[in-house]
DNA sequence: TGCAACCTACCTATCGTTAGGTAGTTGAAT
DNA sequence: ATTCAACTACCTAACGATAGGTAGGTTGCA
């Protein structure tokens, strides 16, 4: 199987950690492929030998974060763990973002943005969400002796996930974290 | 008293529908002076007639912006309408973003993108923000006879608006207005 | 006459993108 | 072991388009 150049892949990997950071701060319309150049430390023009443009380049980030966003959170059937914890995980995926990187969720950012964006970014973001909301269903499904209705369990999946992209939003733009905490801690409480 | 002149703010208010509608859409950054000129039908050198630049003329359309939508939801000590009643209003405003104007909410969009906006207009996102904290929690303190403790309103208020919020990005990704009708019923039975 | 509300014409900076080139590496044939 | 073609990972230089912004002129109304 290819024996994959190293250097390729390292300033690969490079180019979208730039891209990420400048669209959970800016949007995607604010990811320029000058600055990213300038952030890794090679010229525009080479950013095009690992991405053929900037809506193949926009969800190649898209991808890579919802992948990792989705091993972050873990397997949603697990049985070693109880709904409450995979909440808490999840919530905690949503607080790291908000106090570790300081930064928004990327597949926020993009969902807001979704109307002006390329097609193949905006089918990312879309998959992220829809991914979200299945996860969430599963992992308040099997939560011990609460089953709930299923329509029940799919309001609460979007209910979660609402509040903790929009809690994410509202502590960013009033720079008050407490404020998300005060809504995870409601959002907790609801398996 | 100044006789203002008619042209100016019919051209003013052109503007910032125009502008509004982009920053809506795309954010802030994919607001253009010379596509709102196109849509207005003038130059964009006579933009700069009614704004400064592109920092005063965002935070103008932010501050329109708050003004009508504080106007929308009306007086949260209003005693002729009830606690459920004025959150039905409320909740009334984000839906009429998502199904009538099929837009983001302007803030939201704002609040998203704070760290990558120009002072002013940052300023103005905030002040949305604490407005409609200050709102909610005046709105859900009158509410018959549950009172509730300080804190309860405080989070409960944080809970609604960014649940809110989070479900327009939500519907709006995924394409699905149902999404927001489910978080919207279940916020709505918060009172 | 004076001012508001535009205009033309232009500036510099940056955008995504392309063409074409170069240094270094690799793998196979000579 | 040497040669050579192919390939990777970059580069320089430039394209046309667009960005925010400015100087100074024109027009029409009070």
């Amino acid at each position: 199987m290819p024996k994959r150049a190293q250097k390729h892949d390292s300033t690969k990997h490079a180019i979208l950690d730039v891209a990420e950071r400048m669209a959970r701060e800016g949007g995607y319309h604010d990811v320029s492929f000058r600055r990213i150049a300038d952030d890794v430390g090679i010229k525009s023009a080479s950013v095009f030998h690992h991405f053929a443009n900037k809506e193949q380049l926009g969800a190649a980030m898209a991808r890579r974060y919802s992948d990792r966003f989705m091993e972050t959170i873990g397997d949603p059937r697990d049985p070693g763990t109880t709904g409450e914890e995979k909440l808490a995980r999840y919530i905690k995926a949503f607080s790291h973002a908000l106090k570790v990187d300081r930064q928004m969720c990327l597949c926020g950012m993009l969902g807001a943005e979704i109307d002006s964006l390329p097609k193949d970014v905006a089918n990312e973001a879309r998959r992220f969400f829809n991914l979200n909301i299945d996860w969430l269903e599963t992992a308040l499904t099997r939560t011990g002796g609460k089953t709930g209705k299923k329509t029940d369990i799919h309001g609460k999946a979007l209910l979660v996930m609402s509040a903790l992209d929009g809690a994410l939003i509202i502590s960013r733009a009033t720079g008050d974290t407490s404020h998300f905490d005060q809504v995870a801690e409601q959002v907790s409480r609801l398996v």
